[in-house]
DNA sequence: CGGCAAATTGTTAGCGTTCACAATTCTCGG
DNA sequence: CCGAGAATTGTGAACGCTAACAATTTGCCG
């Protein structure tokens, strides 16, 4: 008379009696070993299907010390890029057997960062991926010990691994586009800069005007919302200011865009604006905006490749570094007279 | 002599002999219980700093049963919506002392849905919440048959548990606020309709229409995406056609609106537009966008509150229904002829 | 200061799997 | 049809923790 109190999950060795076999038989079945017969194999086959019978993680993990799970450390999600790239890890994870978990962050703070993490590694992650670059993030890996490897994306530093396309050339790149419209100040939106993203980008606009010799337009601060954008376009000195603007990522640029508008300046005839990522909306603002594409889903690709191990992901890192589309927010500087 | 070829993490036993106590000692100052003195506590918690001991989550789950994780079956996230939604599940399933595995979809075939939620169900997950409301995952989740509690959020099903905001009541409010403006043609670009959102939004189009002895006007069908918002606003009839469309989201909204402005149909003086959503980014739209905001993040935090049996959350659910944001993409109808 | 209850600490078993190895069953040449 | 070797199957221990219970120490009253 067996214990039919508490109807708890097949185990292995259910499975087994059922089918008349050792425990270690089953889990050869299960884990797909060679050296079973195929009629065993069958009659394992059966009763698995019988039983309902799933293999219970917790103890895979006791034994042989693997969970197959990779820690996300995620901050915003509700934002195109970083959610693109959780898309892109999670395919590439899958395919390489691993799952996810994921711990997002409500603050920044090296607290709050230092919990998170202490949390996916009390749950045995094997590799954890900060979609976060923010500084802090990049401070609180650095110094944890850890037996696993770490990586961000986005983010630039010595200690943990970095995955990053190359915004540095890429902001150069929307400098030389407008230069060659003949635009000689250019100003710059700037995200936050405690995001490593805000800080290559202003960087690479920095130096980019340095190689055209050209002088540095003013910086403006924002917080990557369209807000920020709006409030930016909003305080522009539009008078024998600036004849086109690189924004550092396409919301911004969206609110910049309005503000504008409102301040009856005209996009691209007047001003130049150039916005960051491309999301798939970007075509679609008021005017089109050029903008810089960037592949986020490779880009959480490559972090899997380059957690477990798969190549050298900085080669192929690079092959997909933020291209420039252009559509119809950028267009030649007129004279030397001021804008609108 | 002890072993030192594996460096393996420490565990109980390890930190009761540095301590000098039983490893069941340990396990109690780690978990907080009560009748252990101050003294021992006290010299636990040392060895617990020196050694750097976590907790292994994979014992406790085969001693306890228990995994305080939750399974999240996730479509798009790189959307607002969805990815929100996320958010808000993260932070109060933190709260409550929960964990998030997620597990996105490439497509929403059965066979898809099915392995994803099977993976979740091997991962121990007491619970399973389906960020996509798409018919099939719907399908899958009533059928299977498993002891946890499981729910998608904005799908609504009789064998699932379900949340979701009142979305025809929403549709409802924008229609009204369309004929009361004056408009009596009104149009409809729905969502892909295998989405239960799309589905619940233009049956509540419907009805309010109804409600209001107005004849229905034509729908149009996008896939959420600004672009097929786009192509639907060069196939409207423009001319004798709709003088109003409630578009099923944001961002095909915003493709609408692109459309409509090259063909010369001016927004809101010819023809009046109205979202869903209320993306952050939709009051920069030009026109700023009238929509439906949607609190999708007390939506995930009530998703969690549900599961872990909280609290009644319909109630709580029915609290944060859609409300009508009015901005400039909405006029007062001109007299009966076309539009534009 | 004996002794009983309460507080504290220790002991053992078991969760469901895999690993290392032992035992058994086949296969086939001589 | 014996026996060596290969193929197949089985056994016991271990992973790190908690639950249940046993043992010990402490506190306190008569």
């Amino acid at each position: 008379m067996t214990d039919v109190t508490t109807p708890r999950n097949p185990s292995l060795t259910d499975v087994a009696s059922l089918a008349g076999v050792s425990h270690q038989t089953v889990s050869r079945v299960v884990n797909r070993r060679p050296n079973v017969s195929e009629a065993t194999r069958r009659k394992v086959r059966a009763a698995i299907l019988e039983l309902d019978y799933r293999p219970n993680a917790a103890a895979r993990w006791l034994a042989t010390g693997r969970t197959h799970s990779i820690g996300i450390l995620a901050g915003e999600l509700a934002q195109y890029g970083p959610s693109s790239v959780l898309m892109g890890i999670q395919d590439a994870a899958r395919r390489a057997g691993y799952f996810l978990t994921v711990v997002t962050l409500k603050d920044y703070s090296v607290p709050t960062i230092d919990e998170a993490l202490s949390d996916l590694l009390n749950h045995g992650v094997e590799g954890v991926i900060a979609i976060t670059p923010h500084v802090s993030a990049l401070e609180v890996l650095a110094t944890v010990q850890t037996g696993i490897p770490m990586l961000t994306v986005g983010g630039g530093h010595h200690r943990v691994g970095d995955i990053a396309l190359d915004q540095e050339s890429a902001a150069a790149d929307a400098v030389d586009h407008l230069v060659a419209l003949g635009h000689e100040r250019i100003a710059h939106l700037a995200g936050p800069l405690d995001w490593v993203d805000a800080q290559r980008r202003l960087e690479g606009w920095r130096s980019a005007l340095k190689d055209h010799q050209l002088a540095e337009g003013p910086v403006y601060q924002g917080d990557w919302s369209a807000r920020s954008g709006y409030e930016a376009g909003r305080a522009i000195d539009v008078s024998g200011g600036p004849t086109a603007i690189f924004v550092s990522n396409d919301q911004m640029a969206l609110g910049l865009l309005k503000a504008l508008k409102e301040r009856g300046c005209r996009v691209p005839a007047d001003i130049s604006v150039i916005g960051f990522d491309d999301v798939p909306e970007a075509e679609y603002y008021e005017p089109s905006l050029t903008t810089l594409r960037q592949e986020f889903h490779d880009l959480g690709r490559l972090c899997i490749e380059e957690l477990i191990g798969l190549e050298p992901a900085s080669s192929a890192a690079d092959a997909s570094s933020p291209r420039l589309v252009v559509r119809s927010s950028t267009a030649p500087a007129r004279g030397r007279d001021a804008p609108c």
